[in-house]
DNA sequence: ATCAATTAGAGCTTTACTTCA
DNA sequence: TATGAAGTAAAGCTCTAATTG
């Protein structure tokens, strides 16, 4: 499936250095994360409302202008350079700010025009050393996304071919497979970060809690009326074998004996249900 | 071919300031 | 003169395309 060989393996030792070096090993390994949410939250989060300035029209004009193009499209015309005045590296106009969803509102027809004019896009175009950075469109990002879902890797025949669909260079492809692997990756390191410190948080309190059972056990030895009196402990004894603590049968009249003889499992990841999207 | 680390452009938000009714 | 609304610019932040080794 999709972390074939990038599985990001986490694996976690606690070592209790009095407790026979007992450690803990988590190999967590990763699954598929939904991809929506991280690549698309950018086109989700603008909020910005320019409004008109009455004290001067120009500036006006000139912004509902701008507000109008797709920063990732090439003018359909010359026109539309010259205005611009900026030639990218894969010819398309990433210098004017915009709102997104805005850009996205334009009608169909200005949208193919400007989808067109974002293909076709040759390295030789441009002589300008300067880094304009592409962004792709909703279109572009989808298609690629579908595809990351398929398979997260591109062998050079699938490359090609989604280069050609998609109007880019494969090495823009590969890029973004790149990048994108990189994105899951982080994710994935930060729900299983966040998995770790719920753990660590549950050993924490499990730790605490047998210290303060410890410290009763102490102080009822120390009394020794109230020790005698005592029936035999009812916790706490571990079976070696399986390293679980284990219960003995005699331990209360009131308690199912079957019950008391199945060794309880200590389990500090009780409470941290690792998420898996 | 792929990765990790990094760079840098674009777009968005926040904030401080100005202008004006 | 004080006040609030609206506009603007700059700073800072996030996201991500692209580069480097």
């Amino acid at each position: 499936m999709m972390f074939g060989k990038e599985d990001l393996g986490l694996s976690l030792s606690l070592g209790f250095s009095q407790a026979h070096h007992h450690s803990l090993q988590l190999n967590l390994r990763p699954s598929l994360i939904p991809s929506s949410a991280d690549s698309c939250s950018s086109f989700h989060k603008s909020s910005c409302n320019h409004v008109s300035t009455p004290s001067d029209p120009f500036r006006t004009e000139t912004r509902s202008f701008l507000r109008g193009i797709d920063v990732n499209s090439l003018p359909s015309t010359v026109d539309c350079e010259e205005e611009a005045g900026v030639s990218s590296p894969n010819s398309t106009i990433s210098s004017v700010s915009g709102k997104r969803s805005e850009r996205e509102a334009i009608n169909g027809d200005e949208i193919d025009i400007e989808r067109a004019c974002s293909r076709g896009i040759s390295d030789d175009e441009d002589g300008d050393t300067s880094r304009k950075k592409l962004r792709l469109s909703k279109d572009q990002s989808a298609i690629l996304e579908e595809s990351f879902k398929e398979h997260n890797t591109l062998n050079p025949k699938q490359k090609m071919g989604l280069a050609k669909q998609l109007g880019l260079r494969p090495r823009q492809v590969e890029v973004w497979f790149q990048n994108r692997r990189a994105r899951t990756k982080l994710k994935q390191t930060e729900v299983d970060c966040e998995f770790l410190k719920r753990c660590c948080e549950n050993l924490t309190e499990e730790n605490r809690r047998l210290q303060k059972e410890v410290q009763e056990l102490r102080a009822l030895k120390l009394s020794p009326q109230l020790y005698m009196q005592m029936t035999p402990p009812t916790t706490l004894t571990m079976c070696p074998s399986c390293e679980r603590v284990a219960v003995p049968p005699n331990a209360s009249p009131t308690v199912d004996p079957r019950a008391l003889r199945r060794p309880v499992p200590i389990n500090p990841w009780a409470h941290a249900v690792r998420p898996r999207s």
